[in-house]
DNA sequence: AATACTCATGCAACTCTTTGCAAGAGCAAA
DNA sequence: TTTGCTCTTGCAAAGAGTTGCATGAGTATT
């Protein structure tokens, strides 16, 4: 939407960084393929175009672009997977069970995240956080005396 | 305190495993080296000990001792790390800045868990939490006016 | 005590990820 | 345009983490 090659650029390059071929195209894989792609995914998708891009330059430039903030990470199980980094931050909840990943608005993590402000004053400062339990459909009916 | 060795592995035992000299030794290994260790580390400290052990049983067992957990398992950044699982669980805080590491009770994320369980019907079931942001001696004063 | 069964381990091969280094490319100043 | 500087890349090697398979060890049953 908000976001446009050039915005990239010229984000990129206030920090005195450059917008590569290379960087084009990863984020370019990461686009298409929409959120939550693991590092060899995005380096197939990129090596389908130019085949002679490294697999350590992609490495290097996801790390990069979390950096400079044009992509988040989180980590899903055992895995890192990247995805746009939104015009509004969001979260997600996984499914143990299931494995449905549900999406989160940042208003809803935002009390929590004043409420750690005030009581620690620490400052959290997280524009993706992943939290794993049971999904609606997985979770046991809640009336009922519970088994162990 | 409270968890003994015999109680370790009944608890493995109840569920049809078994407590065998090389767990002991990664248990013992995590316990010693206090919280947040890397498997690297770990494997490190038991193959001091016991040479033949093997990098793979140390990466199973503890895959294991998470999923029996004993154990528990955080993402800090890009590595995973461990630690004995506490009769309480318990979370942190971690500052990009400095590295420092805050403690945080179950009590200062249950009310959080429980709205996203009202709102989402998403019953969240975390014992370890990770939270980035600045601790307070980082954070920016909050006083002045916010330059960008 | 012998047998059958399942859990665990070590080994080896493989995949994923990181790092050091030399070469390449863009930008800025002279 | 030439020079110098820093950012980037590819290559190659090393490190970290995973998987399949055959062997070994513990438990329970007969």
């Amino acid at each position: 939407m908000s976001h446009t090659t050039t915005d990239y650029a010229e984000r990129i390059r206030a920090q005195g960084y450059r917008l590569t071929p290379q960087r084009q195209m990863i984020l370019d894989a990461i686009c298409e393929l929409g959120g939550h792609v693991t590092p060899e995914v995005i380096y197939e998708r990129v090596r389908g175009r130019a085949p002679a891009v490294n697999r350590a330059t992609v490495y290097r430039n996801l790390d990069f672009l979390c950096e400079v903030r044009l992509v988040v990470a989180a980590h899903i199980g055992r895995h890192t997977v990247y995805e746009i980094a939104g015009a509004q931050p969001h979260h997600h909840l996984i499914c143990r069970q299931c494995g449905a990943v549900i999406q989160l608005g940042h208003e809803a993590v935002q009390g929590f995240f004043a409420q750690i402000a005030q009581q620690q004053a620490f400052q959290v400062d997280m524009d993706h956080l992943t939290l794993f339990g049971l999904c609606p459909g997985c979770r046991p009916a809640p009336s009922r005396s519970r088994a162990r």
